[in-house]
DNA sequence: TTCAAGTGGTGATTTAGCTCATCATAAAAT
DNA sequence: ATTTTATGATGAGCTAAATCACCACTTGAA
């Protein structure tokens, strides 16, 4: 067994937790798919079917409301699934997925997934310790949107980018404003405004989606303090 | 095997999962704890080292932060977990805990659990399974805290304690307006005012403590809309 | 039994950030 | 090549809800 797939397989987090004939199984069951800038991988409300693992590329993760109001719960890069939560939960999603730039996609079959899962506690646990870490993520995300305001809020936005995603000072943003703004729960205009200040206020360096941040201490104590 | 202790754990919702073997493992590595109105069950930022499940009451889960604001993530009622998130994915709690009126409370040592866990791929889907719930259940609440306004964020308080924990129409509220309005995501006179609206509006009746709703047709329409 | 602390409630004022309107430039589409 | 559509940006005005300042009533402690 030396097929691409294979390798992609062994590159994985969850790989080491397999048996010999569990990593077959999956071997069998899985696919790779590649998506485009702007493709969706699915959309909230409809029926789940397979799991989606992240080989590589950025996908982003929002949720719909009422009059086109969008939150951007997360963007998922290489070494995630996808759905961490809707789709052990519930067999509709609740939130939608679509990859920002060019991105390659594991594409799991539940079934086999949750059989391999049912016999193999190791993997159950690393699965559930990925999950506790993501709900305390969302946790410390509901704190900021509900009691952090703006620029506490877009410092944090900053400090995402920066140490999560690029781990460098300066980086190019792979969203558009109006979707930097969803992620940092607000509008187009209140996200342009307050990161503007930051920029006038010499806290970053801003042209059009490259930052550098010049001041990475005012950075943190804006996003702690709120 | 008939102690208290065991009678207990056979009403758990996990026992069904386990091992004549993994049961005695677990009865020996657990106990009960009674707690009085207000007692804390654990501070954030304290480190963990039990799991607790609540046998009966409620607890109140609450994130603090700066400047004395707090966040109420959710109320605990029996058969649950008091942390899934916290407990696996770190060793410090990122949220306080306490009980409400008076409780019951499991008290399950960590690592046995873990090692069951380890070994009973079933329990752990059961677990992952309950853990996706709570995920999505925190994503509706990002959404509400974010992009809802007050009206629809107090119909929703009042519908998650009319269905979600009493199953009536008509119950006392188990909090204070403070804690109602951190539930809310906002302040004590911003609750009061609000949901005095409501009462004069004729959505619900409510004296003290004691709610009734009047139409339910409304407090859905108001908490769906926003 | 009186004093302090906690709780429910109301009014006045302030303000963060949303909305709306407009415009310039960049990127697609025809 | 030129129209259309996204995107980034700014200003004016508005409004939901926070803040501040009180008060009344209850509960519990000293």
């Amino acid at each position: 067994m030396n097929s691409p797939l294979h390798s992609i397989l062994e590159e994985t987090w969850f790989f080491r937790y397999l048996s010999e004939k569990q990593r077959e199984v999956l071997a069998l069951n899985c696919n790779l798919v590649r998506y485009n800038k702007k493709d969706v991988l699915f959309k909230q409300h409809t029926r789940t079917s397979h799991l989606m693992y992240v080989v590589s590329g950025l996908i982003r993760i929002i949720k719909e409301g009422r009059n086109n109001k969008i939150l951007s719960l997360k963007t998922i890069t290489q070494g995630e699934f996808v759905s961490h939560f809707s789709i052990f939960g519930d067999n509709i999603f609740q939130y939608s997925a679509s990859s920002v730039g060019e991105s390659e996609i594991l594409i799991i079959d539940y079934a086999s997934f949750v059989s391999i899962l049912q016999d193999n506690g190791n993997l159950g646990m690393a699965m559930i310790r990925r999950m506790s870490k993501d709900g305390i993520y969302l946790i410390n995300r509901m704190m900021s949107l509900s009691h952090k305001q703006l620029p506490g809020r877009i410092a944090e936005v900053l400090l995402y980018f920066s140490e999560e995603i690029y781990k460098e000072t300066e980086f190019d943003f792979p969203l558009t404003r109006l979707e930097l703004a969803e992620l940092a729960g607000t509008t187009k205009e209140s996200f342009i405004r307050t990161i503007n200040e930051f920029k006038h206020d010499k806290i970053i360096e801003l042209d059009g989606r490259h930052v550098r941040i010049i001041s990475m201490d005012i950075v943190k104590v804006l996003s702690e303090l709120g």
